[in-house]
DNA sequence: TTAATAGCCCTG
DNA sequence: AGGGCTATTAAC
């Protein structure tokens, strides 16, 4: 007898779950049903059964449609989600629904692209070639394969069939014909899964550990059946990647282990994933990022579930993806600020690992050259294992060597110093590769009027409108918003109006001015809009094709380019000074990760920094390439200014058209968290750096506590308490908790 | 969040 | 009275 009463949980913004009568059909927790809404329909996940309900049981719908044949969402991808839903504050039913790939998240039935086996039936193999008309050419051909295929499969006709792809092969409208074949009644069809094709074993041998790699290794794989965190330290080049494979390779030699590996964005999972494949063909391996269409995701994702898939790479969503066999987390370039959600739930993929690692006795295994503070505290403290690699394991790449340039010392021209000039034409003359980093896309982040000193604004947002000279426009780099180059000051008449600062568009004209003969390429977000240009720049520098590179941070991730030997640094100097304490941990993560692209091959690499401050203490700890020692020294003044690692922050957040309706609510949720926050500091509401964004006034309330506890008991109740409030409608806010921008 | 509806001002 | 707008409320 089943319980009458279903719990489902749906994708609305109420933190609670909806009873439905269950119908004929019985479900099961975990399964998706589709249930009446209001007057629509929703997909739902069934989280239990009850013999009775709290609500009018006259009003009670009936459960629409249960979608039985397909996989439930086991026990344990429920309980991660239940928790981060409760961690983060969020609706536990948007955080589940939002965490299924898209066609899930849809009404209609199961619809996964499926692929199908088709083989020739008793019936059909009965038949004959001749009972088809002489006419019917295709319908005769694909026969004539089916049979073929069945002759060499045997009697055992479960092993039979020729895929769809087989089929197309064979002539163009072989659907119509098998269509036709189906209506006699010949063919049996079988569903199979698509997407896994495994590589042909590898030719390639393993290249050797070296001892830091060894030990790593040995150490992790000492605890390779319980949970146990570890922080693998190396800089580029030091060989993380072959002990993440190593690992993968014993933690999944007793079938089915899985392992699920995250890596920060897009750009890098292809290779990455080529790379696996390469060296692990054995292990069927699946990618899960924005990138992949609807249903090639929702393929993989079934791929993971199912335990087929052995290898899972994936961006900061794939941390949900249900692995019934996890035997291995690995997290790759941990500090990166894309693991961290900045809407809707606003988890972090990198803790969200651990607390699934914890949950599954695994061991997890968090990578990078400069680990965010909070991890490197934890491994300094030993409650993550700490594993050093020293030196790069290609022998020959030695580090590369980084210098300041005093901006204030030298003549710029056009932002520019002679002595990054003067080093940019030794490579051309050499014929190695350049590269110049500067974090700013357009020609100028500014465009000012000489007479009154009138900026243009954005209209939408508290910010500058950049300079795009070569589309004549002046953009917003925050909403988007963008409009004609204006010729006139607004505010004074002055036609003399001066695209003033620097960015990438200018630094290429003023390269290509400055050195006539070097075939320079910009990277960046305009001239990569198109969907494959990244990967076609990136290939045009391999293929030597290129001289001078000028990008934005897009070109400091991971791209390895033997020819390149010199990396210039222009203006980082508003990130040592930005009220955010976060700025100068991230600037130190991201020179290095730039530093890195020099000199990997055979030739030392220089990387150049233009900056006014060359004492600052952030790079003479990178002149030394020294993470640990500028990591002690931010910790200390962590520990002083009580922030994090040594406390835990959260973010109340808001917006609304009127900056009144914001602070109203922010009024009550500081005084409320000042009555109600026992053991949490509760600052004052503050405008952030963006007072304005979009069209909508933005404040927020920053909340600290020196552990988890006391702060999620006040969010709690003032998370509650704020969806009562009569503001609740007229403002949208989101509490943040352990937020990463301010 | 979505979507219906209640309330309100305006015109005619 | 009815159109068009915003505010309010319920969703099982």
């Amino acid at each position: 007898m089943t319980a009458p009463f279903v719990q489902v949980a749906l994708d609305v913004p109420l933190d609670r779950q909806f009873d439905y009568c269950a119908g004929e059909l019985p479900t099961q927790v975990g399964q998706r049903v589709v249930v009446p809404f209001g007057r629509r329909q929703q997909v739902g996940i069934v989280l239990g059964h009850s013999a009775d309900s709290a609500f009018d049981p006259a009003r009670l719908k009936t459960i629409t449609h249960v979608l039985q044949h397909e996989p439930l969402l086991d026990a344990d991808t429920l309980a991660l989600l239940k928790f981060c839903a409760e961690y983060y504050h969020y609706p536990y039913g948007q955080a589940l629904l939002s965490a299924l790939p898209t066609r899930l998240r849809q009404t209609q039935p199961a619809v996964s692209r499926k692929q199908y086996l088709y083989a020739l039936n008793e019936l059909g193999l009965a038949a004959g070639l001749d009972a088809i008309p002489k006419r019917q050419a295709i319908q005769r051909r694909l026969y004539s394969a089916l049979l073929q295929q069945a002759g060499q499969h045997g009697p055992d006709i479960s092993e039979a069939g020729l895929s769809e792809a087989a089929l197309a092969a064979l002539s163009p409208g072989w659907r119509k014909a098998v269509n036709a074949l189906q209506q006699m009644g010949w063919l049996t069809a079988r569903e199979v899964i698509a997407g896994l094709s495994l590589a042909s074993p590898s030719t390639l041998t393993p290249p050797m550990l070296n001892p830091d790699q060894a030990e790593a290794v040995t150490r992790i794989l000492a605890k390779a059946k319980e949970f146990a965190p570890f922080l693998l330290h190396g800089i580029t080049g030091s060989g993380k990647t072959e002990v993440y494979m190593r690992l993968i390779e014993q933690q999944l030699a007793d079938k089915p282990g899985q392992a699920l590996v995250l890596v920060p964005e897009i750009n890098l999972t292809p290779q990455l994933e080529a790379r696996f494949r390469s060296r692990l063909p054995q292990f069927p391996l699946v990618s899960l990022h924005s990138n992949l269409g609807e249903s090639e995701r929702l393929q993989n994702w079934r791929l993971a579930q199912s335990g087929q898939a052995r290898i899972v790479i994936g961006t900061r969503l794939s941390v949900f993806t249900p692995m019934p066999h996890l035997k291995l987390v690995i997290v790759d370039e941990e500090h990166d600020g894309s693991y961290k959600q900045q809407d809707g739930m606003r988890y972090h993929a990198r803790d969200v690992a651990l607390v699934r690692a914890q949950r599954a006795g695994v061991p997890i295994v968090l990578g990078s050259a400069t680990p965010a503070l909070e991890t490197w505290h934890n491994a300094q403290t030993g409650k993550y294992g700490l594993l050093s690699l020293g030196q790069r394991a290609v022998a020959a790449a030695a580090l590369p060597q980084i210098r300041c340039i005093d901006v204030t010392k030298q003549p710029l021209q056009d932002g520019l110093s002679p002595a990054l000039i003067e080093a940019m034409r030794i490579r051309l003359a050499r014929g190695e590769q350049s590269l110049l980093f500067i974090n700013r896309r357009g020609y100028a982040p500014v465009l000012l009027c000489g007479a009154c000193q009138w900026i243009a604004p954005c209209t939408r947002c508290s910010s500058r409108l950049v300079v795009h000279l070569r589309q004549g426009r002046l953009r917003c780099h925050h909403c988007g918003h963008e409009e004609k180059i204006v010729r006139q000051c607004p505010s004074c008449g002055n036609a003399d109006l001066h695209a003033t600062g620097h960015g990438t568009q200018r630094l290429e004209q003023t390269l290509a001015a400055l050195l006539p003969q070097a075939r320079i390429l910009r990277v960046d977000r305009d001239s990569t809009r198109r969907k494959e240009a990244l990967t076609d720049m990136i290939a045009a520098v391999h293929a030597d094709e290129v001289d001078i590179l000028v990008g934005t941070q897009m070109l400091a991730k991971g791209h390895d380019f033997p020819k390149l030997t010199l990396v210039g640094v222009i203006d980082t100097d508003s990130a040592l000074f930005s009220p955010d304490f976060r700025a100068a941990e991230r600037l130190f993560a991201q020179l290095m990760q730039v530093a890195g692209r020099a000199g990997r091959a055979d030739k030392p690499g220089e990387v150049l920094i233009q900056t006014a401050f060359p004492e600052h203490a952030l790079f003479n700890a990178l002149r030394s390439q020294d993470y640990a020692a500028y990591a002690q020294a931010l910790l200390q003044e962590r520990a002083i200014t009580q922030f994090p690692p040594y406390q835990y922050l959260a973010l109340l957040k808001a917006e609304a058209n009127e900056f009144a309706l914001v602070s109203g609510l922010l009024r009550y949720a500081a005084d409320w968290a000042h009555a109600h926050g026992t053991d949490v500091l509760s600052y004052e509401p503050v405008r952030p750096q963006m007072e304005r964004l979009k069209g909508m006034e933005r404040g927020q309330l920053l909340m600290q506590a020196d552990s988890r506890a006391p702060l999620q008991r006040l969010l709690r109740t003032l998370v509650a308490a704020l969806r009562e409030h009569p503001l609740n409608a007229k403002v949208r806010w989101a509490v943040d908790v352990d937020p990463l921008e301010f």
